[in-house]
Formats: C-alpha cells, structure tokens, sequence
DNA sequence: CAGGTTAATTAAGCCAACTTAATTTACGGA
DNA sequence: TCCGTAAATTAAGTTGGCTTAATTAACCTG
C-alpha cells in the first residue's frame, strides 16, 4: 500500500527517467512543489522500500518494482483522463489535474472495468501511451515540434503535460494530437509559424516545446486515418467509434446500453436522409441522423 | 479545503445526527476505526473551524456551514456509488468502499457532469437519496425490517451501510432497493422469515436491522412501479431507463452516445420479434432485440 | 586551480492525525 | 446515595511529510 505521495514520486520519477534524464533532486523539488531537503528525506525512504536505487547527488532511479508500480499508477492516470474527456465530455486541456487525485484509487476491478468501457483506446487525450494492465507501454518516439524545419508537415502526437495555462493556449489554438501541421518559420527566440489546415498559427516558444510530432512522411502516412462523422460512413464501410461530441444527456443513456469508443462500427444502411443503420458487436442499430452527425468515426481502411 | 479527514468525519456526525442521535465521541471512534482520544482532538479541531458545535461529553452537533460541507460529500459518494454500478456495472454490495475514496474529489464540474450522466437518479444502489447540488436532501422514513410485524408486506427502500460482508450476504440472498417482501415470522432471537417473490428467506438479526423499508400500503402502492425489459414495453408507452445488465464491451459506446440511465424511453414501435423502435431524447434510435432485453426500464404510469 | 554558483544534504522543528496509558466524568441500578 | 462501568479526556509520544536555515558537495569558468 503505498501513500499517494510514494505513487506520486514514482510517478514523477518514471517520467523524468524515461525522457532520458536522472531525476535529480532539484528536478522533483520542483515538480512536486516541495522543497529540496523534503525530496532528499523521501528519496531515503523510497530506497528503503526497496523502490529506487539512490545515490548521493546522482539522483534517483526506479527498481523493477519502481518501475512496475509507476506504470500502475500511470495506467490509471490516463484511464481517467479518457473518462473524463470520452464520458464525461471534458475538455482536454483541464483532465490532467484531476486525473492526478484519481489515479490514486487504486481498486483493480475498476481499473479493469473503466478499461473495458473506454474501449480498445491506448492513448490518453495528451496523446501518451496507456501501459497495459501488465504493465507493458508503447515507447513513445515522437519529438519536439522545436527539433523540426521549416516546410516539413508533422504529425503532433501528443503534448506534454505542464501547468494547464499552457494547455489551455494550445486547445485555444485547436491544435491537439492528431493534428498536422506545416512547419513555415522558425524565428530567433525560438517561436513558430505553422499552418494547420488552412489557419496560421503562431507559438511562442514554450508552446512550442511541448508540442510532440513525428514527421508525416515517416511510413506512418498511411495510419493517418480520416476522421469523419458516422453520418458520412458509405454502406459497407466499417469506422472505429471515436466519441460523440452532441448534447450531453444523451451519452449516459448510450453508456448503459454498450455504445463505448473503441467500438468497431460497420454500416449497414445509409441513405442520405433519415436514420442510419450500424451494426456494433453484432447488433444492428438504428440511429437517428442528427445523433449520427454527432459521433466522430475513424475510417477504416480494411473496409 | 478541508481535508480528507475532516470531510469524513463530517459525513460520519451527520448521518448519525439524521437518526436523531447525536454524534458521540464513542460512535465516532466506532465508525471511523480511530481511538477515542482521537475523536476528542479532532472535534475540537473541527468546532475550531466552525464545522461543528461541540459540548464535552455530549456529542457533536453540525453547524450550518458543517451540514453544507457534509451533503457536498454524501453528493459526490452516493453519485459515485451510481457510477460504479450503472455505468462500470459493479455489484452494489462492493462500491462503498470505492465510492470512499472518491468522494473527495471535490471538482464542481465533474460532480456535474456526473449528475448529468446518470439522469436524474436521486437515490444511491443502497436506496439512500442523493442531496441535489444545492443541499437538499429528501428525508427518508423508512424503518429497520425488524420493526415490522408478521404478514405485513413492506418494500425494502434502502439498506444501511454497514462492512462490506453484511451486503453481499443480502446481495447473495437476492434482496436490493425496491423489492417488495412479506414478513412471515419474527423468531425470539431477533431473527426474520421473510418471503420475497415466491423465495422463502431467513435473516439474522444483522441483516434484518440494517435493511430498510416500508408498508407496501402507505399511499405508496402505486409508485412500486413495475421493473420489465426494453422489448417487453408496448408501443405508445414510456418507461424510464434503469440499467444495462448485458455484455459489458456495449455499455461504453452507447454511454458515449447519449444513453443514460434515468432517461425517459417511448416505445415507438415493437413487433414481437425484429429490432425495437424507440424515442429516447426526441430521437428515434432502432435496437436490436437482444440489446432490449438487456435493458431495464421501469414502466411509466403516466403511459 | 581558486572562486563562485547551483545542487544536495544535515539539522531542527512544525503540523495533522494518530496511538497507548492513565485519569476524570457521567450515570443507571442495588 | 453510592458505586461501578462505560464514556470521555488529558498526557505523552509516534509517524509521515513537510518547512527554513545552515552546511557541504559538485561543477564550471576565467
């Protein structure tokens, strides 16, 4: 049973780590928002219980078990981020605080349950990686949007996560993973320009560093699926279920009936006015146009 | 920002107050799983705060302001309780304990958001009213099934928590929220006969005096609304959407469409066989057969 | 390589919430 | 009315996680 404030070092400590870097004192003082002396005394007791190898002044790193249960507490974060954006409809950009009290739950049935509602979803709405429930996580290989040069098109990929002030700016812009963008200029203070879509958009240079992308030429062209709603799905064509972006009272009702994202969709009837005809988990539903209007498909291209 | 603590303690004087008893140091120290000198400090703390009022050895009274902050938690606990049975589809006899812990998450807009997605479910799996977001609470009146006599029949209404044991002995013997038993005999030891359906149940005293209910009689006759299935609801008559009790994959989708329990269903068209036509939201949605009869809805009188 | 800066640690102490042991208070029954 | 039991409180001490102030270690640069 490890206090929230262990998952929360080890949290901290998993991220740093994987970016590369040694968790350094002075780095998880600041993350956490406490103070140096409080992180040296922590960093004693994580080692005694065995969950990080610590050497004066060289920072921490995570055991196996460290490592094991960072990942738990990390799988729980981002199942909660999806619900709360997916399920309950919340914005991306104001999730990731409140995930932080939930991932501390804790309870695997509901772990396991919340997994299965959200669907086969691997990523948080930042665009990192979900570990699976045994612990295994997609090695994310996406970089600064800072790194690249002018005139290439990207695929943003995820953002990192940072105070929500900076989030907010990036939804405001409505960029979000997924979205690519074309790289116009880059300026001396380490601002760009970039296009998405037809808008010009300029990011200062703290946006712009934690902006993740991967080149869209990268061999990974083709898994830029198009999205679309399921209004437009041609008959015969099957779309992954996405989220539905309509009148909120609606989604409950939907929930309980077994509508999740993650969903593969087929479409059975679609002519171009009056209800749909789907089939999800081998049932045939009838939706009504405009409910259909409002659910966000990936097209598949195995159609 | 109270803390965890604080706000437990607070849940636990005011449910004790809203027997009529008051809140004494011993009781608290019972509930909450502390020593008594534990209690003493705390009160003082709390009456400190202006939480409670506090007369050495006569118990805790909620202030205003403590009665406030008490229904804020009960809210999100029992919201929660709601969310872990009829969207992640827990066992009602399990989610207390989850619920605990998530009760203190204390984001207006999730608490919201939540109540949204549950429809306008007023009560908690265990039959206890959910305060609204402005503090008001239904009182309930039912009494302990021991206070009743030989033949009377009664309908359970709630079921007090108590460990986690205690509920999944009444879980086990099929007993919940809205059913209707008839009290067979009342034996020396406290314990009952009691016959629910056509099932003929014991219960120990325990489980007697924490399961709640009512006269069947008392004006209340006609609010027992009958419990069916989706397919089984005729054309031109409404029901409201209980719960989704098939394969769980489908539950999320259809949550991410609109569907949520508490929602208000018309049956449009129903052929004994074939999918279902219905209005849910004034929007007409096609089922399938086998997802209908997977969907509890109580039928609505005003037809 | 000395000096200065930043990082890390030690020392001392705070605070909330808890514990046990000992003491005091309250109160119903012979 | 007194007394015994149960309830409540006081006292003293613990623990986890934190703080500030002061000290030491590490490292870069001129």
């Amino acid at each position: 049973m490890d206090s929230e404030r262990t998952e929360e070092y080890l949290e901290a400590i998993y991220k740093e780590q994987s970016k590369g870097e040694s968790a350094s004192t002075s780095f998880l003082a600041r993350d956490l928002g406490v103070s140096q002396p409080a992180v040296t005394d922590m960093l004693k007791t994580l080692e005694s219980k065995g969950l990080i190898v610590y050497k004066s002044s060289q920072g921490a790193t995570l055991t196996d078990i460290g490592v094991e249960r960072a990942l738990g507490v990390i799988r729980q974060h981002r199942l909660w981020e999806r619900f709360l954006t997916d399920i309950l409809g919340m914005s991306w950009d104001k999730v990731h605080e409140v995930a932080c009290k939930l991932e501390h739950l804790d309870v695997p049935e509901v772990e396991e349950r919340l997994a299965v509602l959200l669907g086969d979803t691997d990523t948080c709405p930042h665009g990192h990686a979900i570990p699976d429930k045994n612990g295994n996580i997609k090695q994310e290989k996406a970089v600064p949007l800072t790194s690249f040069l002018p005139l290439q098109r990207v695929n943003i990929v995820a953002i990192d996560e940072s105070d929500s002030g900076l989030l907010r700016e990036i939804e405001k812009k409505g960029l979000k993973p997924q979205v690519v963008v074309t790289i116009k200029k880059k300026n001396e203070d380490g601002s760009l320009e970039i296009e998405a879509g037809n808008k010009k958009i300029s990011l200062k240079p703290q946006l712009a560093s934690i902006l993740l992308a991967e080149p869209v030429a990268a061999g990974k062209l083709n898994t830029v699926k198009a999205e679309t709603t399921l209004s437009k799905l041609d008959a015969g064509h099957s779309g992954i279920l996405k989220e539905y972006t309509g009148e909120r009272k609606l989604l409950g009702r939907c929930l309980s009936l077994g509508f999740t994202p993650g969903s593969v969709v087929k479409m059975l009837e679609n002519y171009n006015s009056g209800p749909v005809l789907v089939k999800v988990h081998d049932t045939a539903v009838a939706l009504g146009r405009e409910l259909a209007d409002h659910i966000t498909v990936t097209r598949n291209e195995t159609a």
